[in-house]
DNA sequence: CGGAACCTACCGATCACCAGGGAGCGGGGG
DNA sequence: CCCCCGCTCCCTGGTGATCGGTAGGTTCCG
């Protein structure tokens, strides 16, 4: 009995693929049970190994963590450069339709709070680069002052903060929290309200 | 040799001062590791106890979580009824001396979202709640239509991710997010800002 | 034949929790 | 007044489960 009866047979890219399906199971048990909580035993058996099996392709645990927030990383360094708020306001309502993802990171955030967790410098770093990103964003929107009185960069960590938060009140709650909506009546409260009713519901 | 060295001799009022001292020193570990990585153990040894000594007064690690919890409930009650806004504001300023609390409950609220955590009924309940209460406070202020044009309704989950996600940013990283300030900045943006700058640096 | 991939077996630490006992105090009956 | 009883409080000791990580082997492929 070989352990590659349906695996080895297939064409597997190398060792590659095998780390992506880690680094993929690895992201939906940190979105269930959250990093402390996720042990290399359930995201091996999600993969079909043994915990030994995947600590061949990630020596430690953090390890794995690092892999899985350098996916992160990956994912959202594409918008970095270029986006308009509008554009943001889409990216929302795209992540509501996968709740897996905004599930890891609101549970590795808060986390990460907390003394001596593997993921502090990572979060601290992203959010410093992300509030930088996002005050040009406003800047080229809306130059050096919106509408509302406010210079870029003070405005930028209350995008990012009502982001976050939002995501908390939806994840709890998805029925009674509309992300997208929350988030656009914002968007609308920072480029100085056009006319009184926003929209519909 | 008896246990009670120091401890029998003086007034004790009886097992509810232990308990809310076994409650406090919960909380502090909770901010420091979390729920999952707080251990009864530490928690114990923080007030003189053994761990077998603290679960004499709370069965089970979850009950001690459920008085922490209660304990929050019991402190943010009394401004639950009536509040204005530049309280909140002036609030938010008295938490950011307090990191302890704030640190304990972001870290309780990001492990909520997980699967089966037992802190997880407890915070949707309060947030239903804090929205509905935030509602009222918004509607006393300015009515039924925002200066933005936003029902309370609809501003109170945003008023309230912005809390929380500011309380993020600046656990993250103190000295780069002046949470308070940034608090008065977005409700300057909610009450519609009166001119163009709202303030110095 | 060498290395990548994955295994079995094992380790010490730590976890929440259980079982049972002993010290101290307060109260009620003699 | 004293003594004993029962209750609260907290301890020693131990249990099984699970954790991340180590050691060393085996299989398969190029």
């Amino acid at each position: 009995m070989s352990y590659g009866d349906a695996m080895t047979s297939r064409a597997r890219g190398r060792g590659t693929e095998r780390r992506a399906e880690i680094v993929r199971a690895a992201l939906e048990v940190i979105a269930e049970r959250g990093y402390r909580g996720a042990s290399l035993a359930a995201v091996a058996e999600r993969v079909g190994l043994t915990q030994q099996g995947l600590m061949h392709h990630f020596p430690t645990k953090e390890a794995l963590l690092v892999a899985v927030l350098e996916e992160r990383d990956r994912w959202d360094a594409l918008p970095a450069g270029r986006l308009r708020l509008d554009l943001l306001a889409s990216l929302v309502e795209y992540n509501a339709m996968r709740p897996g993802v905004i599930q890891t990171f609101s549970a590795l955030l808060g986390e990460s709070v907390t003394e001596g967790h593997p993921a502090r410098g990572f979060f601290t770093e992203r959010y410093g680069r992300v509030r930088e990103s996002m005050a040009e964003v406003l800047r080229a929107e809306y130059g050096e002052r919106l509408p509302g009185g406010l210079t870029p960069e003070r405005a930028a960590p209350l995008v990012v903060a009502m982001l976050d938060g939002l995501q908390y009140q939806w994840l709890l709650d998805p029925g009674s929290v509309d992300m997208a909506e929350a988030f656009r009546d914002f968007l609308a409260l920072l480029g100085g309200a056009p006319d009184g009713s926003p929209g519909g519901s």
